[in-house]
DNA sequence: CCTTGACCCTATAGTTGCTACAGGCCCCAT
DNA sequence: ATGGGGCCTGTAGCAACTATAGGGTCAAGG
């Protein structure tokens, strides 16, 4: 083949350790390649495609379950995109939520940063407002 | 003494798991109680106010390294505040930075599922938006 | 031609922050 | 004295990798 990457190269192209490409295999998510004589990986241009599939989605947070699931998809092209579009919205409300609580944590830091008076540790109030709530409060 | 608590109280009373307690003595962060005649361990107020610490700033997405600081900072008490004001505006920064990931990721999502008609995945575009991407970015 | 060193191989253990058993004690109320 | 809670230790498991040990392969330089 013109395009044999080796297990290093196919890395690199993706941006991904070696033994995360060997570990995606193992767990069924990048199909076994061809062996070359002295048993290295050989990879071709469908497995580039498709690591860098799994590495986008995996930035963009979908789990390694719901890769799985829309790879399945990809790979019977004839399925309806309703599964697809099933799989994204659901995702969609997960980043949604994660948005939310995060921006109620960083209200959170900056009020607690803002308090801190620069003295000593003991009246820090960083310290202070990690310390046991009110009873009552929680 | 007056208030010793059995785990499963101190637990309750911080909203923690009974193994989740044994599980921060194990790795140091609480330090380990008395023991009662028949081996059961005993907490005072000062565990009880501790356990709040950890879970609140565990709450606030502190990792148990950062509250590791955190606890060997406010043991010292005539130590500056500096120190602990870093590990929280760090800890900000890198809350602020995930949300900015997460919006970039929700606009994706938004696009793919906008773009997505209800054809089959053949022409489905949340499987091309993750694919390769453009020869000039890899 | 042979050696050196970068790469590759498998297998296994470690990481973070817990959670969930399994197989036993202990304690208190009835 | 017995039944059921709760407690004890120790170990294994989860995601999603990462790192190590102990080797084999290959291409280039001396």
């Amino acid at each position: 083949m013109a395009d044999a990457l080796s297990i290093g190269t196919l890395a690199k192209a993706t941006g991904t350790k070696v033994e995360t490409v060997r570990w995606y295999e193992r767990v069924g998510l990048l199909p076994a390649p061809a062996r070359t004589r002295g048993n290295y990986r050989s990879y071709g241009r469908a497995h580039l495609d498709r690591l860098s599939f799994i590495r986008r989605a995996r930035d963009l947070g979908f789990t390694l379950a719901q890769l799985r699931g829309l790879l399945l998809l990809a790979d019977q092209r004839d399925r309806s995109c309703e599964e697809v579009d099933a799989i994204a919205r659901t995702h969609l409300g997960e980043v949604e939520r994660k948005i939310a609580d995060l921006q109620a944590l960083r209200r959170e830091l900056a009020d607690i940063i803002d308090r801190c008076g620069h003295g000593t540790v003991a009246d820090c109030r960083i310290i202070e407002a990690l310390s046991p709530p009110p009873a009552g409060a929680r």
